[in-house]
DNA sequence: ATCGTGTGGTAGC
DNA sequence: ATCGCTACCACACGAT
C-alpha cells in the first residue's frame, strides 16, 4: 500500500490528483511539525496495548509529539510495550524478547522531566505475578481424553520455526478491545502522528476532511463487545481471514480415492474455553460440576439472560444452549455460571485452525470452532485420524468430536451423535440405522420452521421423512428445499464441498442492534441508524468491499410484542425495510433512506434496526437510474466486462478504478461514459475513496469532497 | 420466460 | 437488566 501512492504519482495516464495530494499533504505536514515538541522517543517503536488511561489516542498524540512512532499491533522493532492489562500469553511474547513492558504512566513521567525514565521502575508486577500463576497451572479438561501416547505427546509438544511465526501471528492478530480502541475518530493533530503508510493512504486523508459529527455515545460498538453472536460472526470471519492468509499445507486430497470426509467441532467451546481461563483451584472445585457460560448475573432465578454454551453434564440435567438462566436454574440448581472471554476465544480459534492446516490441504469453515476437511486417499487408518483430536487437545486442552463419512451430511450427522470428545464413523447404512428414529430436527437446516411445517404433514421422525412423498415436499418447501430435505434424510449429500480457496467475496454487510432498542424521539432514531451506518462504513473499509446499495430494516413491535419477552429483548416485531441504490452523493441518499423509513413507523414501537450494505457488483452498478434511458448501452457495457472477467469469482467483484477507467475508454457513447462516470465516481466519493473518484475526473468532485459529509 | 427485489429461514455458542 | 448477530440461500412476486 505504501507504494502505491507512488505509483500513482507517477501514473503515465498523468493527471492532475498528484498535485492535489501534494497540497493536501504539505498541509497535513505542517501540522505535523507545528505539533512537534521535542526528540525524546526519537528511535523508538512503542506499542500501546488494550484499554488504557489516559487514552490510546492522547497517549499516541503525546509520543508523536516528542519524536516516537506508535503501532497498535506487535511488529518487529518494537522497542516499548504499553498497557494496563495483558494477557500472560502477550506477556511471554514480549519478556522473551526482552522488550519493557510499562504503565502508561511511564510516557507521561518521562515527558515530564524531559529524560527517558529507566524502565525497571514502571514493568508491571502483577503482571509478571499473573504469569507465574498461569505457568504453573495444571489444566484440568472438562472431558478425559483417552491415554495419549507419551512420546507423541511430547513430539508434538515441539515447535518448529513456522508453527512459531505463526502463533505469533495469531499473537498480533488484533482482538476486539484493541479495534476499539483504534477505531476512535481521529483529529487533525492526531493523524499526522500516524505512520507514514497509513498517512498517505486514502482512507486517512479522508479521515481529516470529513467533518464526520461525533456520536454522543459509542452505543453500537460497546454492545457489540459483549454480544456474544456478534463475536461469533466475527470469529468467523478471523478464522476464514486467517486461512486465506495462512493457506492450509497438508497433503491433497486425491479424486481417484473413495470420497472422505471429517467433521470437527469443538465441544462446547465457550464452556470449555471459559473453564480454561479459571484458576486451578477454581477448576478443581468445579470438576463434575454442571456448567454453563452466560453474561454475568446477579440474580439467576429472575435472569433472560441466554445460555450461549453448557457442558455436557448440564445436558444430561436439561440445560441447553440458548436457553434463560432462570430456566437453566430451575431444571439445575446446581448450575455453575461462567463468564465469558471473547478474546481468548478468538485466539483458540485461530490455534485451532492453525492446527488443521497441517491435516488437509482442502479446508472448509463453518464457523469459529467447526470445520469440514476433505481427506480422501490421505489417511488409510482411523487411528491416524485421531491424531487430529490428540493434537488439538495437547496443544489447547480442547476436547474435540471428529465425524468422519463419505460425504459431508454423514460427516456431520456423525459428529452430532459422538458428542462429547468422540469420533464416528457413518457410511450409508449405518447412517440409515442411526437416523432413522431421530426427530427431524435432528438434521441440519431443519429449523423451528420448517419443523412445524413437517408436523403438519404429519412428519415427525427421519423415517417419516424418508418416506414423505417427495412431490408434496416441493409442493410446500420449494423445488430446491424440498429435493435437500428428502436428500439430507437418506444421508445423500446436498452440501457442496467448499475448500477456503474457493471463497467468494462477501456479498452483503448487515449491522444489527435488537436488543435494548426503546426510542421516544426521531433524533434518538437517528443518531442509532447513524452509528449503526458509521460502522458499516467502518467494516466494508476494513474489508475492503464496495457498497452500492444500502438498506435500513426497522423491527416494530407486533401486537403480541410482549408475551414471552425476553427483558430488554426487541420480542415479536414486524418488519420494516427500505432500500436505496447509491447514485449520488452519500449523505442525501442516506437522508433519503432514514426519511422514508421514519415515514413508516412509530417510534414508541421500534425495537431494533438492521442497516444493511450490498457488495457492489457491475450488473447492480449498471442498473443506475443515471443510466436508465440507456438499457441498450447498459447491457452491451455489462457484456463486455462479462468477457473480459477470466472466472467466476473475478466476475463477482466489483471492477477496480482502474477497471472502471479503462472500460470507459472503450465506450463510444459519451452520454453512456459520461453516466458511468459519474455513478462510479459518487460511489468512490461515498466510500471516501477521493483518489479513486479524483481519478475519474468529473467535474465538481472537489466540491463534493469540500462539501461536509453529513448524513443525518 | 426472464429479470430484479423483497422476504423468510437457518447456523454457529 | 444484559448484550436476540450476521451471512447466505431459495423462493414469491411483480415488472418487463
Amino acid at each position: 500500500a505504501a507504494n502505491k501512492y507512488e505509483q500513482r504519482q507517477s501514473d503515465p495516464r498523468g493527471n492532475s490528483y498528484g498535485e492535489y495530494r501534494n497540497m493536501k499533504q504539505d498541509k497535513l505536514d505542517q501540522q505535523l511539525s507545528s505539533a512537534k515538541q521535542s526528540e525524546l522517543f526519537k528511535d523508538l517503536l512503542i506499542m500501546l496495548n488494550g484499554r488504557l488511561e489516559p487514552s490510546a489516542s492522547y497517549l499516541r498524540q503525546l509520543i508523536g509529539q516528542h519524536g516516537g512512532q506508535v503501532v497498535f499491533q506487535y511488529t518487529s522493532g518494537v522497542t516499548h510495550m504499553i498497557c494496563q492489562n495483558l494477557s500472560a500469553s502477550k506477556f511471554n511474547i514480549f519478556s522473551k524478547r526482552k522488550i519493557p513492558i510499562m504503565y502508561p504512566k511511564w510516557v507521561l513521567m518521562c515527558v515530564e522531566q524531559q529524560k527517558l525514565i529507566d524502565t525497571n521502575d514502571f514493568i508491571i508486577q502483577e503482571i509478571a505475578e499473573k504469569l507465574d500463576i498461569q505457568q504453573q497451572t495444571q489444566i484440568s479438561p472438562i472431558f478425559q481424553i483417552s491415554q495419549l501416547n507419551q512420546s507423541q505427546f511430547l513430539e508434538q509438544q515441539k515447535q518448529t520455526e513456522e508453527e512459531k511465526q505463526v502463533l505469533q501471528l495469531i499473537e498480533s492478530t488484533q482482538t476486539t478491545a484493541l479495534v476499539s480502541s483504534v477505531l476512535q475518530p481521529l483529529n487533525i493533530s492526531q493523524l499526522s502522528q500516524l505512520s507514514p503508510l497509513s498517512g498517505t493512504s486514502p482512507q486517512a486523508f479522508y479521515n481529516v476532511n470529513r467533518q464526520v459529527p461525533q456520536p454522543q455515545e459509542n452505543t453500537v460498538q460497546r454492545y457489540h463487545e459483549s454480544s456474544r453472536l456478534h463475536q461469533l460472526t466475527q470469529f468467523k470471519l478471523n478464522a476464514q481471514e486467517f486461512l486465506i492468509k495462512n493457506p492450509p499445507y497438508g497433503p491433497k486430497p486425491t479424486d481417484t480415492a473413495r470420497p472422505l470426509f471429517i467433521h470437527i467441532d469443538i465441544d462446547c467451546f465457550f464452556c470449555q474455553a471459559s473453564f480454561l481461563k479459571l484458576p486451578t483451584s477454581k477448576q478443581q472445585q468445579l470438576h463434575g460440576y454442571p456448567l454453563a457460560v452466560s453474561s454475568n448475573i446477579k440474580n439467576a432465578s429472575n435472569s433472560t439472560a441466554d445460555i450461549s454454551s453448557c457442558n455436557y453434564t448440564a445436558r444430561r440435567l436439561g440445560v441447553h444452549n440458548g436457553m434463560w438462566v432462570s430456566q437453566a436454574v430451575q431444571k439445575c440448581p446446581n448450575l455453575q455460571l461462567l463468564e465469558y472471554d471473547f478474546d481468548f476465544y478468538n485466539k483458540l480459534s485461530l490455534q485451532f485452525y492453525d492446527i488443521l492446516r497441517q491435516f488437509s490441504s482442502d479446508i472448509m469453515p463453518i464457523s469459529c470452532d467447526e470445520a469440514y476437511l476433505k481427506l480422501s486417499g490421505i489417511y488409510t487408518q482411523q487411528e491416524d485420524i485421531k491424531i487430529i483430536k490428540q493434537k488439538i487437545y495437547s496443544q489447547l486442552q480442547l476436547s474435540t468430536t471428529i465425524g468422519l463419512g463419505e460425504n459431508l451430511i454423514q460427516a456431520r450427522i456423525a459428529t452430532k451423535l459422538a458428542k462429547p470428545n468422540g469420533f464416528m464413523f457413518l457410511n450409508k447404512e449405518v447412517f440409515q440405522q442411526v437416523i432413522k428414529d431421530k426427530q427431524v430436527d435432528f438434521l441440519p437446516q431443519i429449523g423451528f420452521k420448517i419443523t412445524e411445517e413437517l408436523k403438519n404433514m404429519n412428519i415427525f421422525t427421519v423415517e417419516d421423512l424418508q418416506n414423505a412423498d417427495i412431490k408434496l415436499l416441493r409442493e410446500n418447501f420449494g423445488e430446491v428445499k424440498g429435493q435437500n430435505l428428502l436428500n439430507e434424510a437418506n444421508g445423500v449429500d446436498f452440501l457442496l464441498f467448499q475448500p477456503i480457496q474457493n471463497l467468494l467475496k462477501q456479498k452483503s454487510l448487515q449491522v444489527s442492534k435488537n436488543f435494548n432498542v426503546r426510542i421516544s424521539q426521531i433524533s434518538v432514531f437517528k443518531q442509532l441508524v447513524f452509528e449503526l451506518l458509521q460502522e458499516l462504513n467502518q467494516r466494508s473499509t476494513d474489508r475492503q468491499l464496495k457498497l452500492n446499495k444500502l438498506s435500513i430494516t426497522v423491527n416494530v413491535a407486533a401486537a403480541n410484542n410482549k408475551q414471552f419477552m425476553k427483558k430488554m429483548g426487541c420480542g415479536v416485531c414486524n418488519q420494516v425495510r427500505s432500500t436505496i441504490f447509491i447514485h449520488k452523493k452519500c449523505d442525501q441518499c442516506v437522508e433519503e433512506l432514514v426519511d422514508s423509513v421514519v415515514n413508516k413507523i412509530k417510534m414508541e414501537d421500534v425495537r431494533g434496526v438492521d442497516v444493511m450494505g450490498f457488495v457492489g457488483e457491475v450488473k447492480n452498478i449498471v442498473q443506475s437510474k443515471e443510466l436508465g434511458q440507456n438499457a441498450q448501452k447498459k447491457v452491451e457495457f455489462w457484456e463486455k466486462l462479462q468477457q473480459q472477467s477470466q472466472n467466476t469469482a473475478e466476475k463477482q467483484e466489483i471492477i477496480s478504478c482502474d477497471d472502471y477507467f479503462d472500460a470507459l475508454q472503450q465506450i463510444d457513447d459519451q452520454d453512456v461514459a459520461n453516466a458511468l462516470r459519474k455513478v462510479f465516481s459518487a460511489q468512490c466519493l461515498c466510500r471516501g475513496n477521493l483518489e479513486e473518484a479524483f481519478k475519474l475526473g468529473i467535474d465538481g468532485v472537489e466540491d463534493m469532497f469540500e462539501d461536509k459529509w453529513r448524513w443525518l
